[in-house]
DNA sequence: ACTATATATGGAATCGATTCCCTATTTTAT
DNA sequence: ATAAAATAGGGAATCGATTCCATATATAGT
């Protein structure tokens, strides 16, 4: 392995100038210049990042916390920072919780010593644990995806969920559905578990509406968890419902699958909607209505946000909330 | 920021004596342990990575160049290598080339200069510019997704594509079909475009079956591709086709639907089969046959041989063969 | 012609760890 | 009791860059 001690020694001068050609500063003249960039196009000399970094105390890095690597959600967002770091000369440190709460602080210290320049975390749940580590990080956090307490000082990006489920609900209810279901997660994850269900309680109360026990169930992401959650409601209160709300695409897709096979019309007896507009989403029949986030730009806003920090622009904790999109189509 | 010299002075001992207890090495006495590791746990000190990495030329991070993040394939392989790795304490430095393949080269060199301890290439060519690239480079390289040439010594992973595609091609013709149709990629990708194809052709040809120009068609991994490749299918030739083979779920999706909007019943008049086992593949309807690639065992089979290359046990370039299982459904 | 100032370059300290080598003290073996 | 081996711990070199400071020369300003 080449030092800038060889390529000093090769080209005939100083580790300093060698330094100054390789970061375009100070004063080089062109000869020197010269003679430095021939011998490391002839040596393919690459400087160490390491001493680099000692130095410098940049890394160039983001850390990346995600839930679990392989969801629509995950990598969409990841595609989207990606756009914008890789711009910067940023590269993205990954590292996956797999849903692993007692993880995400972990990996909030791991990454800190790794001393990455930031940290883009995709929350899945707001304890106050997990809000104190982020405070007490010595490196800049950015929370995608969650709400984070308002008064935390803490960055973050999130989507209108409290508004796309209002605006799925008044759909439903604009179609003349009255009885409608609605299948959650559990409560831990602010943005899924408890605005989106809020969402349905509120709209179902402004219209004088009952949502009782068995018409809402609680479900973990999964299609089978949708599916199961639907089995419940009809096998309980039984019949008494014309619509389906699921506060994810997955689940709505297993409740499409149950009403599908207990031979209930869609949408004709039972409406069914979700959030997150997943490509099969799109291609069952009836094609299911739903909102579309843009993850894309969620982690590209995150990206920017964490950057603009590190530029020392910081001009206060920045909450910035993203837009969604009703799709409708012919499950409602 | 804390230095081990601080912790030193604080635990009143040597800097050396420090990284023996940080280090579990050479002779410490319990005494002088628990002084050092009680001011570490006062302070909460954490050395220093990159001072670390300068002299001990270890970085414990994984350089992994993708297509792209948001697909199935790469998520899922990231996922299965993430298990492995992080089991051994090391990380993923993720870059995307977003389908560049220039790109593939370039961030090949970035990562080196990252000093990555080794690198995962999930592979869209294997073009020789490439190969020779990653036969200079100075850090183990494993190839997933591509076959490499066997005397280039690079170990890689691969799945059984020619036997999947032949598999499928035979169940085709199982149940009687004769004039089947075949949608692919470019030749550039080795696994998809060559070898899928291939396995095609020649089954056709076993069985004295014509594979002429209008039933051979080219798309481009996208869903909107698959659905155009068929519509020209149909506009040529027309009509005399009764089975597609797409090389991917995603294109065999876009048949599917075009099929269906051109009121052509599956499995009726022509079967659809495709290959990857996607999530939507499997609530169409009819529900696509299709053959499941375990890219999760591809990601942790990649991370095994480039640990086991790390680890000095360098038994000659593996090629590890991943095995498929066909996936029977509706469309066929 | 004589200061200022701009340009060019190198020496040496520095970043924060690891590790080789040396010395001192204990413990064990004979 | 004495030599050998094990245990304990520190000094200082080292990894490969950046950067402060000093010095030397060239150019400009008056």
């Amino acid at each position: 392995m080449r030092t800038i001690k060889d390529i000093a020694k090769l080209a005939d001068v100083s580790r300093t100038t060698v330094s100054r050609v390789l970061n375009d500063s100070g004063y080089v003249s062109e000869k020197s210049r010269k003679k430095v960039l021939d011998v490391i196009e002839e040596t393919g000399y690459v400087p160490s990042q390491h001493a680099k970094s000692l130095r410098t105390k940049e890394t160039k890095i983001i850390g990346v916390i995600l839930p679990k690597i392989s969801t629509d959600t995950s990598s969409r967002t990841v595609d989207g920072m990606n756009e914008v770091f890789g711009e910067k000369g940023y590269q993205i440190l990954l590292t996956s919780t797999n849903l692993d709460k007692v993880k995400e602080i972990e990996h909030l210290r791991l990454l800190q010593n790794r001393q990455v320049d930031g940290i883009v975390l995709l929350a899945t749940n707001t304890d106050e644990d997990l809000i104190r580590e982020i405070q007490d990080s010595k490196v800049p956090v950015v929370v995608i995806g969650q709400e984070v307490p308002h008064d935390s000082g803490i960055p973050s990006v999130v989507f209108d969920d409290y508004g796309a489920a209002v605006k799925l609900m008044e759909a439903l209810i604009g179609s003349g559905r009255r009885k409608i279901g609605y299948v959650g997660v559990e409560a831990a994850d602010q943005a899924v578990g408890v605005l989106r269900k809020r969402a349905y309680l509120d709209v179902m109360e402004r219209h004088g509406l009952e949502s009782g026990a068995p018409s809402v169930q609680t479900g973990d992401f999964s299609i089978e968890s949708g599916y199961e959650a639907a089995s419940r409601m009809f096998s309980d209160g039984t019949g008494d419902i014309d619509a389906i709300f699921a506060a994810t695409d997955r689940m709505g897709i297993g409740v499409w699958k149950y009403l599908r096979e207990a031979g209930i019309s869609v949408p004709g007896q039972v409406a069914v909607v979700g959030i997150g507009s997943s490509e099969t989403s799109r291609f069952i029949e009836p094609a299911m209505t739903t909102v579309e986030y843009e993850f894309e730009a969620a982690g590209r806003a995150g990206a920017e946000i964490l950057l603009s920090i590190l530029n020392g622009f910081d001009n206060g904790p920045d909450k910035k909330i993203l837009d969604f999109k009703l799709i409708s189509r012919d499950s409602l």
